[in-house]
DNA sequence: CTCCGTCGTTGACACGTGCAAGTAGATCGC
DNA sequence: GCGATCTACTTGCACGTGTCAACGACGGAG
């Protein structure tokens, strides 16, 4: 590397010592500077563009102002959702003096964050995964949950849903579950709190239906759950994708929405507005969740213990036509 | 920082000195190792669980592994495309031993890339803006525009949707350009490839609409436009979203798509497959592109000079019900 | 004039690493 | 038998930074 500027060249540029100018650099204020002096080094240090090469401060015991969030790819549309706490969180902790780089993919590549040295890393994976636990191991440096009480969050939507449609009117429910498998333990959740929503409510037993992701199939599937449960008048999705293809599958059959049953998706998809007949939905506000957390992850970066914080069980019915 | 364990730990533990250690650890091929001291090593090294500290290492000279990403927060859902380019891109670059990490929001937050001195840097900003002059500037490290060749890649998409309409039989033709004022540019490429490619096969002018996101007043629009200009039989949108638009208005205005006027729109989203009617669209295969350009970017990370790769200007029509 | 405190500045060290140069001891060539 | 080569290491420097302790100058107090 020869065309780094260092402190040096400005040190010599401004006629003064690394020393001094540094302590103008980072105005320390053990120090007393005369005006004069440090103007020459700002001077100076303008003039040749310097700019302090960061692993160098980071070796010599400065705290690293970078947050890294470890999640897979985003494969999917729906992956939204997490696409926009992560904006937001960006945004909230840059307020802290922190910035947040984001690394897809998978998580077990260890050597990706050797080279950026994070104070924190926020992990996708769930606190109970055993993938946490090695990662904590891995990097000498804390790992946080990325979405702290994501079960308790998905379960509050899904306990949503039923309450939006039993005021509908609706007593029978429906489950949509989504094709993948890797979703599967999501949409337990979802399943559980909806059934329990349901007993809590004296409503009957919902049914379970895991719809295909292919059009025509899943016409089939919903004409036969309506035959084969005539009573069933609601339908909680999984989330606005799953919604989708239970609009497209009701059209296509000819099953009127919300006439014959109601449909009430989770996200908050855009999309979902001009949905036809426009979807009914799930909204969840997490800016005090990403402003709390924001601050959480300050903390826990500063080497203090970080308080927990939960993302809100708690969501808003989003009332459109399909409901 | 007291926790850290260090190669002279690792030394020590293995009753050797640090240089030896290094040399074992990297396996320098210029130094004979026999197998003894080689797997003392190691087990001291597995024992302390030390990892090398990637600043330090960096400071020595070594090349940094890291790929930054800087482009502007992920808030509209039509951004998926943009994030299967990223995700796919971090995949290639991995096999080329970079790793790629990704910071959204506005780019003038010099300081970020600071801490983590990154190999290469990827702006989305376009190699003519002015904001890219000045990233180069400001790290010194080499900066390419993220989507290289943007402007061919839109307007090759927009050339096929035009070509599409023409095969179903469709003369003459409208572009409905989305409502957000940030997407001008890119949407003005769009109309003009769409204008150029219908003089080109001599069709008439087309007509441009500027739809409006809400979705009664996109009713309104679309049926004026109809009145006004009742030879349009067939409609380019700037993108899915604003497609779903379109069907949406076209649905709620009981206007026949695609009989009284095929639509089609730009990206594949998955929704569309589960539009009322299933959305046309089109598609654009990026695996080549982005393993071409993972080559490249490696390449200027080692320090080469990077051979020009362009997205692809051509684009494949999925065909379905709205054409 | 001497002593001392303050101000402004500087030399020197440490951080953890990679690698060039050097060094004992063993082995080889003649 | 003795220098030359080779093996298996080690000593030491450099990377760029922040900061401690020291140091000269200077001015005021005695």
């Amino acid at each position: 590397m020869s065309g780094r500027v260092t402190s040096t060249d400005v040190a010599r540029e401004a006629g003064l010592s690394r020393a001094t100018v540094s302590y103008v650099l980072n105005d320390d204020p053990r120090q007393t500077i005369p005006e004069a002096t440090r103007q020459r080094v700002l001077a100076a240090a303008e003039r040749l563009g310097y700019r302090p090469y960061g692993p160098a401060r980071l070796l010599r015991g400065a705290r690293s102002t970078l947050v890294l969030m470890l999640t897979p790819g985003l494969q999917r549309a729906t992956d939204f959702v997490a696409a926009g706490i992560v904006t937001q969180l960006g945004m909230a902790l840059r307020e802290h003096g922190l910035h947040l780089v984001w690394q897809l993919g998978t998580e077990d590549d260890r050597s990706a964050a050797m080279d950026l040295a994070p104070a924190v890393v926020l992990s996708s994976a769930g606190e109970g995964e055993p993938a946490f636990a090695e990662l904590t191991q891995q990097f000498s440096v804390p790992v946080l949950p990325a979405f702290p009480g994501l079960p308790g969050f998905l379960g509050g939507a899904a306990v949503t849903q039923v309450d939006h449609l039993l005021e509908r009117g609706r007593r029978v429910l429906a489950y949509a579950a989504p094709p993948r498998a890797d979703l599967e333990p999501t949409s337990e959740i979802r399943w559980q709190a909806i059934v329990t929503e349901a007993r809590r409510l004296g409503l009957a037993h919902p049914v379970r239906l895991t719809l295909s992701a292919n059009r025509g199939e899943a016409t089939a599937q919903l004409r036969a759950l309506l035959a084969e449960h005539p009573e069933v008048d609601g339908l909680c999705a999984y989330n606005d994708e799953v919604a989708f293809t239970v609009l497209a599958a009701a059209h296509d059959a000819g099953i009127d929405v919300p006439g014959r049953i109601a449909v009430i998706g989770v996200d908050n998809h855009p999309f979902g507005y001009l949905a036809v007949p426009a979807l009914s939905t799930i909204e969840s506000d997490v800016t005090e969740f990403v402003t709390a957390f924001a601050k959480s992850v300050a903390q826990v970066a500063r080497g203090e213990e970080g308080r927990d914080v939960l993302l809100p069980s708690s969501a808003r019915a989003v009332a459109r036509a399909s409901s």
